[in-house]
RNA sequence: GCUGCCGUAGCUCAGGGGUAGAGCACUCCCUUGGUAAGGGAGAGGUCGGAAGUUCGAAUCUUCUCGGCAGCACCA
């Protein structure tokens, strides 16, 4: 038998027999390696215990110890131990695709009756009863018509159209955890006992789709979470926990700053502190616009079908807009209208007015948009999807060779705006062609190319979202995060070639011809709604102070402060600070309490001294400290802190 | 849109076939109090909506609207 040498991380080399697994090197290493030891790698791929070496290779050993891997397996080998735990409580239950996720893993049954809250405790418990059996768990490679036939005997038809839709004719892996099987790419822990059975728990249980395809059977799909100890999953538990406080319907309630109802599903009513926040952020934005070049204009809202039609929305796009129908008295027909979903074809029109040169080109127009799309009921969520929004919006009409310098700029430009609100770090993803589009594969091709390559310019590497472009063109999505770290897209560039070419926009060139723009989409908040929730998230309500819907609160102590302090906020006020008086009969204790649980950043109490030395005492948010500042200081430093980021120095 | 769960006073929530209950908020009175709830009194829901079962429904059934989680869809 030959000889192999096994490489390991600190560079020692040790020789074996070829045929030897992992488990055998970590046992020889030490006895005690070899309880510890949980999977290995193999040339840097992540590996079985199990699996047999033949050759010389790199290799090292996991522990518990190792985060990512121990991480992995046991959630790997939870969702496993899951779906047998409930074949031995439903026997009937098919099981279908179960994958490590973020925190945990989920599993996709498909089982007549639904799963109750109850029925998870049956299935933790019995999940644990397994792990506590100790089985070992083992792999297997079968051929394609062995685990065909298995299956079909086993009445797993999910299984089956999985495995006929493995590509080739590569073997298949099952895994054994005792004497219940999965087919699975593994690795696996090297018996069910590693799973520690203190830290997993299963959270939920909700509907999918079999292959994510909403024309197939919708599955029941448990979600639960695991980690190495039991520490950690408290952790995790409590950080959930934490994460709802600051769920901005949640707070948009408690700072009073819009409600929705019934009656207008999915549509927001700002209350006068949400629209602070709403208005503080448009000036803003209307700032950095007009600052980078851009014009501002306005478009109807109520648009003719005949719009849409050409535009490519009323083929494409039809299901999610508002159709508002007119039948007037003397009209011949019905005249059918649309609120618009984009505001891309009003652009349009607007460019379209009079003759344009290639010297108006690039032409960046930018309109904050109020869009209403009819969005599927299920997908509506608080202010950040809703049906009736404004998109900070805006089109830009370039040359081909000007897309590269445009996404550049844009890029900066949205950078910079970002970082102004708190937003350093953000996702970037690249979505190409989806299947539903208007445009040829060539203009798509173009398009793609050149948005891709000036992202690159930009120093971007975005990541892959393959299919999920617009109908008209790819685009670029700026994705933030929420409380519990759900993505949301929020910034968006996008590469148009078709809809010029549908409206017939074009424009003038040197050479005393006709040429069609490049039209490039671009948002950068997105919708203000959506970027306020996350806003409000993020800052977990305490907004910066420029943002802050109510920036001061003047309070007086005893009512012989009432008029200074009446006096005092409006002296606030004409400095363009939000402030508020509260003079009403109550303690000051009372009323810090109040103000402080509605995120009010600066809290000013007036007592007969303050009044007398005409200061104010200063209490800042989440600050137990006070001092006491002459009032004139306070104006001028809370003037200061009033002054939007991009107005400052 | 799909699956599941939920819908009781402004908010958070209890109750549950015989015509609703708590805390906070609200109103009034007392209190003028120094930095996260001072005290007292009072008013306020017909139980998301519709239909049905029943002598009787907020409580059971069906439909419908809305919300939540996930899926699908997407700023």
């Amino acid at each position: 038998m030959s000889q192999i040498s096994i490489t390991l991380p600190d560079g020692n080399v040790r020789k074996y027999a070829a045929g030897i697994t992992g488990m055998d090197i970590a046992k020889d290493i030490s006895t005690s390696l070899g309880k510890k030891a949980i999977s290995c790698s193999i040339n840097g791929k992540h590996c079985d215990l199990s699996q047999v070496i033949q050759s010389d290779v790199d290799f090292a050993i996991f522990t518990m110890q190792d985060d990512v891997q121990a991480l992995e397996l046991i959630r790997h080998d939870c969702a496993h131990i899951m779906a047998r735990a409930v074949q031995e409580i439903w026997p009937d239950v098919q099981v279908t695709i179960g994958p490590v996720i973020d925190n945990g893993w989920y599993y996709d049954f498909d089982r007549k009756d639904p799963f109750t809250p109850e029925d998870l405790s049956t299935i933790e418990k019995k999940m644990r009863e397994i792990i506590n059996l100790k089985d070992s768990v083992r792999r297997e490679i079968w051929d394609r018509e062995r685990a065909i036939k298995y299956y079909k005997d086993n009445n797993e038809p999910y299984k089956v159209e999985l495995i006929n839709s493995i590509p080739g004719n590569e073997d298949l892996s099952m895994y054994w955890h005792g004497y219940w099987q999965d087919l699975c790419r593994g690795p696996h822990l090297v018996h069910t006992a590693q799973i520690p059975s203190d830290s997993f728990k299963l959270m939920s249980v909700a509907g999918a789709y079999w292959r994510g395809d909403s024309n197939n059977t919708m599955l029941q799909r448990i979600y639960g979470v695991a980690f190495q100890n039991k520490n950690d999953l408290k952790a995790h538990l409590t950080m959930l926990e934490e994460a709802a406080l600051r769920d901005h319907r949640k707070l948009g309630r408690e700072m009073d700053l819009f409600h929705m109802q019934e009656e207008a599903p999915g549509q927001i009513f700002w209350h006068p502190n949400g629209w602070r926040i709403y208005t503080a952020l448009q000036d803003y934005m209307r700032r950095m616009q007009d600052k980078n070049g851009y014009v501002e204009v306005n478009t109807p809202q109520v648009v003719d079908r005949k719009l849409w039609e050409a535009s490519g929305h009323w083929e494409k796009y039809q299901e999610n807009m508002f159709i508002v129908e007119v039948d007037e008295d003397h009209a011949r027909e019905k005249a059918i209208n649309a609120l618009k979903p984009m505001n891309c074809p009003c652009h349009v029109q607007i460019f379209n007015q009079g003759l344009k040169s290639y010297r108006d080109l690039p032409l960046r127009m930018a309109e904050f948009g109020s869009c209403n799309r009819y969005e599927p009921s299920g997908a509506l969520h608080g202010i950040m999807r809703v049906r009736g929004f404004t998109q900070d919006d805006g089109h830009i009409f370039c040359s081909e060779e000007q897309i590269e310098s445009e996404t550049k700029i844009y890029i900066d430009f949205l950078s910079n705006v970002y970082k102004d609100l708190g937003f350093d770090d953000f996702k970037v993803k690249f979505s190409d062609r989806p299947d539903k589009r208007s445009g040829s594969d060539e203009v798509w091709d173009k398009a793609e190319k050149a948005l891709l390559s000036a992202t690159r310019a930009a120093g971007i590497e975005p990541e892959l979202n393959i299919g999920e472009g617009a109908f008209y063109g790819p685009k670029l999505e700026f994705v933030l995060t929420d409380a519990i770290g759900r993505d949301w897209q929020c910034g968006t560039h996008q590469v148009d070639f078709v809809l010029p070419d549908r409206l017939d926009a074009s424009y003038i060139g040197k050479d005393g011809d006709k040429h069609r723009p490049v039209m490039l989409h671009r948002a950068t908040l997105g919708s203000f709604e959506r970027f306020i929730g996350i806003l409000i998230e993020s800052h977990a309500g305490k907004l910066p102070f420029w943002l802050a819907p109510r920036q001061v609160v003047v309070a007086s102590i005893v009512s012989d402060a009432n008029d200074y302090v009446i006096k005092k906020v409006s002296e606030l006020n004409n400095l363009g600070i939000r402030a508020e008086a509260d003079i009403r009969n109550e303690k000051i204790n009372y009323k810090v309490r109040e103000h402080s649980l509605g995120k009010v950043p600066v809290i000013l109490a007036v007592g007969a001294r303050e009044v007398q030395d005409n200061t104010v005492t200063l209490r800042r948010l989440g600050q137990k400290q006070t001092e006491v500042k002459q009032f004139e200081e306070i104006l001028s430093k809370l003037s200061l802190e009033s002054t939007p980021p991009d107005l400052r120095n």
